[in-house]
This record gives C-alpha cells, sequence and structure tokens, in this order.
DNA sequence: CATTTATAAATTTTT
DNA sequence: TTTATAAATG
C-alpha cells in the first residue's frame, strides 16, 4: 500500500499523532477512537521515514496487543520490516534485556522468572524460617505478604504508609514483615530468582546505573508506550531513565480507562507526563468509530457521575435505533439462558460467535454460564482468572524445567522433591544440601532477625561464581552430582528418586555413575530437542500424576499441550520465560484443542477485555457488590475505579449492548440450599443512565431439571458396581 | 519425619 | 468448596 493512501484514511487528530515527528508526543485516545491503528500506523511511517526498526520500542499492555500492532504496521509497509520492532509488555522487555546486559546489574544470563504464586511460595518459606508462622496474632498469609510487598516496590512507597493505608490490620507486624522481605530478597538474589516486580526494578538499574544500560537505551530511537494511564512509578521512571539522553518518545492512554490501581497504576502519570517531558506535543481523539451513538450516550452518561471530570467527550456518528439494554431476569439461571438464548439468535442472524463475547468482574461470575454452554454444546473460550500455567500439575512440569535451567533454583527443586512419596520439607532440604543448590557461601542465611543487613545490602548481590568457566561449573553444578553423586534418599523413595534422576539426566544428556558405558565411543550424547525433554519429564510425572490426581487423566492431557507448546520452542530458557510472562489462559479442561480455530464464543474479566471489541457485547451481574465489587469498596478512589471499569466494560460494544441484573442470588457458595438474598441494581445505573436503556424483564426460566439427572442413579450404580465387577487390568 | 485427620478460615482484577 | 494449620498417628 502507498504511504499516501493510509495516510488518507486517517482523521486530522490522528495523521498529527502520526506524523508528529522527534520529541515527546502525549495522545490521549477515548475508547473506540482509533488508538491501535494510530500507534500501528505511527510505527510504520517511523520506518518508512527512514528509522531503523530494531531502533523502535513498543511497550504494551499485553503481548498480543503489541503483536497485533505490529502485525498491522507490518501490512502497511513490509511484515518483516515490522517484525524487528521491540514490542512487548514492560516485562517481558526487561526480561529480554536483562538476558543480555544482566551481568552489569549482578544477574547471570540463566536466571529464572518466577510468578505471583511462585513468589507467594517463597514468602510462605521465608516467613516459616523466621518462626513467624505460628503465634497467638495472626500474621498475614502469603498471598497477603506478596500483595504488600508489590505495592511497596511498584509505587515506592514505605512499608509503614502502606500497611497504614491498605492493609491496617498488619500495622502492628511491620518489623516482622520488613525481615520477612529481607530475607525474600536476599533468597531471590542468591537463586537468582527472578519476580515480575524484579523485573522492572533491575531494567530501572540497568539503565539509570550502568554504561551497558544507558548505551541499550540510547539505541531506541523512538520509544511508544500504549495504555500509559495503566503505568506504575517504576515504569514511569523506567521511561525517563531510557529517555534521559534521546528524547523522542510517545505514550498513548485514557485516564478514564484506568482500571489497574490495585497493581500500583498511577494516573498521575499520564496528567504529569507534559510536566516530566516539557515541550510535549498533546493530541486528543474524540471521534468514537467502535460504538453506535445510542451505546456511546449509554457509556458516557455512566462516566458522567464520576467525580472527577475527564479530559474528553466521546461522539460517534454511528446512527442505530437499537438502545442499548437492561434486562432483568429471576436469578442467574434466567441469565445464562437468556444468554445462550440471544447468543444463538446473533448467530443464526449472522453474527459469529468469537464476534460477541459475554464480561464480568470477577472470573467466577462465569461459572454458571459456563456449566450451561457446556450442557448445550456451544464452545467458548475464557479470559482472565485462573491461567493454565498456574493449575497445580502445569507447575510441576514447569517446577521440573526450572530445575533444567537453573539448578540452583531451591523453589523449583523444593517443589520436585516434595512430590515424591517418602519426601517431606526436611528431607527435601537436606538433598539440596547434598546436591549443592544453595549457592550461598555456608552461614550466609539464618533464620532469625539478629543478622539483619544494614538496609544497603539487599539490593542486587554480586553475581554467583557462575561467571567462570563453564566447565567448572559444571562439574560443581547441583545436576552433575545428581549424576555422580547421588545423595542417599528415604528406602521409601529409592524408586521414586532413581526416576526422576533418570528423567533429569536423560534431558541433559548426562551419563549416570553405574550406567553401562556408552557404545558409541567416548562422545557425549547430544542433549535431546526441547520436545523431547518435556515429552521425557511428562512420562516421568504420569506415574505420580495417576496416584495423587483422581482427574489425571485431563491433566495428562494439558502436559500434552504443553507438549505441543514446546515443540514451537528451541530454547528451553525461552519456552520457561515465555510460559511465565504471556500464560496460554486456558487449560483444556473446557476450551478443548479440537476446535482451537473454529468458532467460539468470548468469556472475559473485564480486565482482561481491555483493548477488544466485539460485535455484541453482554455484561453480566450488575448489582451491587459485583459491580461495583464489594471489596473495592472501602474508599472512594475505589469506587472510582469500579465506575471506570463498568464504562470500560459498556465500551467494548460495537452493535450491541446489553447488561443483565439477577434479582436473585442463592447461597450456594459453600454447599447447596434454596436460601438466597435479593440484590439490588448496580450503584452505576442511575435514573439517568437507566433512561438510555431499553429495559426487558425476562420471564421466569423452568429451570430445566438436567435430562441427565434422571439417569444419574443408574450410572452411580454402573460406575460403583464396575469396581468389584471389573476384574483390574 | 512423613502422612493422615480434624478444625478453622477465607473468598477481585493481572504482568 | 478449598486451603491452611495443628494435632495425632505411623
Amino acid at each position: 500500500m502507498s504511504t499516501a493512501s493510509w495516510l488518507g484514511e486517517l482523521n486530522p487528530q490522528q495523521r498529527a499523532a502520526v506524523e508528529f515527528g522527534d520529541g515527546a508526543l502525549l495522545i490521549i485516545a477515548g475508547a473506540g477512537t482509533g488508538k491501535t491503528k494510530t500507534l500501528a500506523c505511527r510505527v510504520a511511517h517511523l520506518i518508512e521515514r527512514g528509522v531503523a526498526p530494531d531502533g523502535i520500542l513498543l511497550l504494551t499492555f499485553t503481548r498480543r496487543a503489541a503483536a497485533e500492532m505490529l502485525h498491522r504496521a507490518g501490512q502497511l509497509i513490509d511484515p518483516q520490516l515490522a517484525a524487528q520492532v521491540w514490542g512487548g509488555t514492560f516485562h517481558a522487555i526487561a526480561n529480554r534485556l536483562l538476558r543480555t546486559y544482566g551481568r552489569a546489574v549482578g544477574l547471570s544470563p540463566d536466571f529464572t522468572v518466577m510468578d505471583q504464586s511462585d513468589a507467594a511460595d517463597v514468602m510462605n518459606l521465608v516467613r516459616s524460617e523466621l518462626g513467624l508462622a505460628s503465634r497467638e496474632r495472626r500474621f498475614p498469609r502469603k498471598e497477603t505478604l506478596i500483595a504488600i510487598y508489590s505495592r511497596t516496590v511498584n509505587a515506592q512507597e514505605p512499608l509503614t504508609d502502606v500497611l497504614a493505608t491498605r492493609f491496617p490490620a498488619y500495622q502492628r507486624d511491620a518489623a516482622d514483615i520488613a525481615n520477612v522481605f529481607d530475607a525474600y530478597t536476599r533468597r531471590k538474589t542468591a537463586q537468582q530468582v527472578l519476580d515480575y516486580d524484579d523485573l522492572l526494578l533491575f531494567w530501572e538499574m540497568l539503565c539509570q546505573e550502568t554504561d551497558a544500560g544507558r548505551r541499550a537505551a540510547d539505541r531506541f530511537a523512538h520509544v511508544l508506550v500504549d495504555e500509559y494511564q495503566d503505568t506504575n512509578a517504576v515504569q514511569a521512571r523506567i521511561l525517563r531513565a531510557l529517555r534521559a539522553r534521546v528524547g523522542n518518545i510517545c505514550v498513548v492512554g485514557d485516564d478514564a480507562q484506568s482500571i489497574y490501581s490495585f497493581r500500583a497504576a498511577e494516573v498521575r502519570n499520564i496528567l504529569d507526563f507534559p510536566n516530566e517531558f516539557p515541550g510535549t506535543q498533546i493530541v486528543t481523539l474524540e471521534q468514537n468509530y467502535r460504538s453506535t451513538q445510542p451505546i456511546l450516550a449509554a457509556s458516557n452518561a455512566v462516566m458522567e457521575q464520576a467525580r472527577q471530570r475527564y479530559t474528553k467527550i466521546l461522539w460517534s456518528q454511528r446512527a442505530s435505533r437499537q438502545l442499548p439494554q437492561l434486562a432483568h431476569c429471576t436469578d442467574e439461571a434466567g441469565q445464562s439462558a437468556e444468554i445462550c438464548r440471544r447468543v444463538l439468535a446473533n448467530r443464526e442472524r449472522g453474527v459469529a460467535l468469537r464476534q460477541q463475547a459475554v464480561l464480568f468482574r470477577a472470573s467466577h461470575h462465569s461459572a454458571h454460564l459456563e456449566i450451561e454452554l457446556t450442557r448445550r454444546n456451544i464452545p467458548f473460550h475464557k479470559y482472565g482468572g485462573l491461567k493454565f500455567v498456574e493449575a497445580a500439575h502445569v507447575k510441576d512440569l514447569l517446577a521440573l524445567l526450572r530445575v533444567l535451567e537453573n539448578p540452583h533454583d531451591e523453589i523449583s527443586w523444593f517443589r520436585v522433591l516434595l512430590m515424591l512419596d517418602g519426601v517431606g520439607p526436611r528431607t527435601a532440604r537436606r538433598i539440596m544440601d547434598d546436591l549443592g543448590v544453595r549457592s550461598t557461601s555456608p552461614g550466609a542465611d539464618v533464620a532469625g532477625g539478629d543478622s539483619r543487613e544494614p538496609p544497603g545490602s539487599v539490593a542486587p548481590v554480586v553475581a554467583a561464581p557462575e561467571s567462570a568457566a563453564p566447565a567448572s561449573e559444571a562439574s560443581r553444578s547441583p545436576l552433575a552430582t545428581l549424576a555422580s553423586a547421588p545423595p542417599a534418599v528415604p528406602s521409601a523413595a529409592i524408586d521414586a528418586f532413581a526416576a526422576l534422576r533418570g528423567a533429569l539426566l536423560d534431558c541433559l544428556a548426562i551419563e549416570r555413575a553405574g550406567d553401562p558405558p556408552e557404545t558409541d565411543g567416548d562422545r557425549r550424547r547430544s542433549a535431546p530437542t526441547l520436545a523431547v525433554q518435556v515429552e521425557r519429564l511428562r512420562r516421568y510425572l504420569e506415574p505420580i500424576f495417576r496416584l495423587r490426581y483422581d482427574n489425571s487423566i485431563i491433566r495428562l492431557r494439558d502436559l500434552e499441550q504443553l507438549e505441543r507448546i514446546a515443540s514451537g520452542y528451541s530454547s528451553r530458557s525461552r519456552l520457561i520465560s515465555d510460559l511465565t510472562l504471556d500464560p496460554p489462559n486456558s487449560t483444556s479442561e473446557l476450551a478443548g484443542a479440537p476446535w482451537i480455530d473454529d468458532d467460539y464464543l468470548i468469556l472475559s474479566t473485564i480486565h482482561s477485555a481491555k483493548g477488544c471489541e466485539w460485535t455484541a457485547v453482554h455484561v453480566i451481574h450488575a448489582s451491587d457488590g459485583n459491580i461495583p465489587s464489594d471489596m473495592a469498596l472501602s474508599d472512594d478512589e475505589g469506587l472510582e475505579e469500579e465506575r471506570r471499569l463498568f464504562y470500560v466494560a459498556l465500551t467494548r460494544a460495537k452493535d450491541q449492548l446489553c447488561v443483565y441484573f439477577p434479582l436473585r442470588y442463592y447461597y450456594h457458595r459453600f454447599g447447596m440450599s434454596d436460601r438466597h438474598t435479593y440484590a439490588q441494581l448496580s450503584r452505576f445505573l442511575t435514573a439517568p443512565v437507566r433512561a438510555l436503556f431499553e429495559e426487558v424483564t425476562l420471564p421466569v426460566v423452568e429451570q430445566p431439571l438436567d435430562e441427565s439427572a434422571a439417569e444419574a442413579p443408574q450410572a452411580l450404580r454402573t460406575r460403583l458396581s464396575s469396581l468389584w465387577r471389573t476384574p483390574p487390568t
């Protein structure tokens, strides 16, 4: 496509943003105003102007967003060129840069990245080692500790302030919490393991304090940042450091769509941007191309009640006589039934399932609907909520891969060893010591607060002795020790441990002491490909899973899927970090692989729906307590963010929008009962807002007693009797 | 020291 | 319902 033709498709504001030259540019882009298109065109335009593609850095909120923008840029110019652009999330880019330049800040290139639940496990470990687990007064649980820690570092706010404002219940524990954090950071550095926050912190340090980092920063002639309203203090500092010498920066965002303050995002970042970068040019995009006028009117009405005025008012030329609908249902069952009905009706009319989405505040809100969809054989794909890699069995395999990649990763070793029957925490600890997993000098880490170090020493420690020649490293590696001098294990665990040892060493093609000598001379066996390694590890896990999980078949299928994913990779470290930083978000339990490129309905949390759009959007559970969520109502700011969240949900719709309100909620959270409460309509649906909706009241649905229910007793009898009638095979 | 059993507690959003 | 901890048992 020629330059002139695609520039001609932009409106004057978009075009100004695309053609802006050097310096700082702030684009305030309302929902549906062609933000993605503008960024993609700007990237294409920069390249066409002669900027080297690998001198462009595009920071986005998800990998999906980066991929989409670069794909679009590629269509305008040359896909090969667009592919050279550095695109990804802050975390993914940090990971990539630190693999190359990490040594400057004390990181060995094979550091591993752990996700939030791994981090919580580490917290738990240090917590119990410090003897804080069992006391009269309740000490924060591991998830809470991570939340406190993450808020402290991401907001760059003193611990005491964080506790005072967000976790008042634990204010008295400040000193102990500080000890836990000390031990936590020390532990991570010793093992060359980074959590999500570390990726940002190390990146910041890299470009602020090292020559290598400064050179890397200056290589980027242009930096572009998407969803700037959802960046936090550390990310803002990274940008400042990145642009200390080369000042070309372009950020895009919408203060009305800031929905990540729980991750310490600061709307202030976008509002203060012109002060941070003097001479900033501001462009505002206000024409919405996505939604029909009535949908936009309803969305705007929700925002009009916000305390804070926002910087723009959206308008649309897409006229329509169809108002958004507010559907009153008797209960959840009515809601699910109606959605199924409408979704299928839409499909009859030619709207594909993937053009329709159901949005909700919390992941579990879709539980009932999921069951209903499954029952009716309507395929769907769920975004948000429990991720594939968070499932215990996937973590098991990932831990094995991590051990291979970073043999000093104690947490992964721990997980791997505890899988063995007859091995508990104590034995695991001893085995790890025998293997030399702990790379720090003896006595370096201690339980108890006495050996506390001065605050300055928390920061990244020296690179481990790994910088020596690889050969000598190998001889000292725990895996080499595992091959040459396997530690003794309790008799109950001998076989299981041997199996583990065999699996790990096979993956590295290390010969075991006591193996028959290799036949092909003294040439070393070559290391198997990654897919083969994963397959080997899966075979190792198979018998363990059969004993441990009752639904082991489903779980094993997940591992096969992992194997398929792995076959697309050549580097193990790449696979591990991609799985941690950009996890596939479905398990095969429901969204089976068979219809991966088939048509399916989208189910998504509102957070995960950010940046997406669909022809028809269904927003469910619009009751007070769900939207806004009860959990967020402790302060006014929380309420305001819930309002923006609701706004984000509504503005995802192109042609059709329906908001559902089930009146009755049953208490079957923990067990079944007929008791129920009556819900209140979401407080965001005030009279003036409702005036812009068409209200429909749905008839009571006769809850269809599941046909299979009648057959259930017989099925149960058959299954039971098979236990004693069928001979074991 | 590992494992089983009893008892109590919690319950959003995501890189 | 699940998930974590404490006490009892092997």
